[in-house]
DNA sequence: TTTAATATCTGACTAATGTCAGAAAAGTTG
DNA sequence: CAACTTTTCTGACATTAGTCAGATATTAAA
């Protein structure tokens, strides 16, 4: 390549910071000035700490003061004194907030979508591309968080699991895996578990376990978005899960695989788990097991 | 995918703009406001309009004039009225100018080694995203630009069009394809012609022309880089380098190309070229000619 | 040649942002 | 309790960015 990586990622940013107009939440456009707006963005309903606020956008204390003001005054805001800490303030939306914010975010959403429809035939690569950065630059942020196993972000992660399978597994076809059953339990406490790996607010990864008839639990659909891989995730989920099966007392942990699932395969080796026989039928060719 | 592409690009746009600190051109950080910074890195060595720098940035007359004075007091630009139109002035950077822009470029570069670093394992993925959407975003300004045949970016293309050969080609192995002659004539004028598409300063396609010792011309090493396919590029190269055939006095092209670049030969027929003759070898196995 | 348009520059002004010092109130520590 | 720290608030001030109305020199059009 002509350029090298460092010559590519700053062309990447002058095509970004010039469309940061359209690309930004949209601060502009409703008559109020830029710093007045970050701190509005970033009051939840329920109520923000102010030094939260302050600290989170590097604001002097005076200015962050005379921004709270100037919000209160439009009655967009109300603040009221910390009862834990009475020298702290509490920064809550009124209604006519709420009702601003939602502006913004209208804003914000018709941009975004005029820029996606620019990429034109090339729109999904492009938010393929940008999920890819996201990620990467969030990094250090991924966190795991218990999920229903109804929820949207179980899901989504069942959706990717099954796209992954069926584009790797010889045999498996996506009616080997129709959607799960709402309102099953296993997959829920107290019976099982359910974990979501989340990058900002995007679901890019998923583990479940669920108790077996037979003693035992099962470890089930650990899954990661293509985005988030090479990061050690599938790793900290099957940690966590494991983690989790331990304290609710189980000693014996088993999972069914395909051989094509090669990392994920490499992974259970390299922690611990064993072959076994087998206990299920195709589309698995691999099971293994584990004592904790 | 359980975010809409909408909800993906803003939570793409948290993440880059949370790092526009890292990734911006690093304005701050020398003592110096942004805007007369802005000025500066659009200032060229060899001399530039101030009437365009004003006209890129947006700037209001009075507020450029200033800028300029105080990078002119700083020592760091000179101005001199246009000769060809004496209302006009021209900025030229000083030696002193040109150093504190490498200064500022320097960082700017260990700022973005950074963050390429913080990728990981999945840098050139990352960087190949980037290049994706910087293309895209700068879709409406995709320059088609003389190049000579022994220039970085013609090899850079060169280097790109062997790739995809090797790739989607069989039988064809990098071996079949060494590096263009240097000095050779015949893709230069007045002999040739060679052509280079730019986004931003990436090279992002190229065509060649070069004479027939037969008569009439052939078109060579028609490429577009992947991140600016499916923006009719290919097809603004052929027109181009057909104009210039013309314009040359050509009245016949040849091209050779091989069937599994169903694309390409989708556009030569669409464009008014036929079959032909071979006139080379393997890995060609389609011959097509234009009149025109 | 006269008139109009263009490019730049200067001065006056405003809005937005940021900095600093200190006051007031509340909490923490000895 | 006294001494100190922390949090917020206010006033004073500085810097940056941007707007507007001419003034001046130059070029283009009638």
């Amino acid at each position: 390549m002509f350029l090298d990586p460092v010559a590519r990622l700053r062309r990447f940013n002058r095509a970004v910071t010039r469309e940061a107009g359209a690309l930004d939440l949209s601060f502009l456009g409703r008559g109020r000035p830029l710093g007045t707006v970050r701190v509005l963005v970033m009051v939840r309903p329920e109520g923000t700490d102010v030094a939260l606020i302050r600290d989170r956008l590097g604001l002097d204390s005076g200015l962050m003061s005379r921004f709270l003001r100037s919000l209160e005054r439009e009655g967009l805001i109300e603040t009221a004194t910390d009862p834990a800490d009475r020298r702290r303030r509490i920064a809550r939306l009124t209604p006519a907030g709420e009702a601003e914010l939602a502006a913004y975010d209208a804003i914000g959403h018709a941009r975004a979508a005029r820029l996606i429809a620019r990429a034109g035939s090339r729109a999904d690569e492009m938010v393929a591309a940008m999920d890819l950065i996201a990620t990467l630059l969030n990094r250090a942020q991924l966190d795991l968080r218990p999920a229903d196993p109804d929820s949207p972000e179980i899901l989504a992660c069942w959706r990717g699991y099954v796209a992954e399978l069926v584009a790797r597994v010889p045999g498996a076809r996506p009616e080997l895996f129709p959607v799960p059953d709402p309102g099953a339990d296993s997959y829920r406490p107290p019976h099982g578990r359910s974990f979501v790996a989340w990058s900002d607010d995007l679901p890019v990864g998923c583990v479940s376990l669920r108790p077996l008839a037979s003693g035992g639990a099962e470890v089930k659909r650990l899954w990661v978005h293509d985005s988030a891989r090479g990061q050690g995730l599938a790793r900290r989920l099957m940690t966590q899960i494991e983690e989790e099966a331990r304290t609710m007392g189980h000693t014996t942990l088993k999972l069914d695989t395909n051989s094509a699932l090669s990392e994920a395969i490499a992974l259970y080796r390299a922690t611990g788990w064993t072959d076994i026989s087998p206990y299920t039928g195709p589309p698995a060719d691999v099971w293994m097991g584990k004592t904790l």
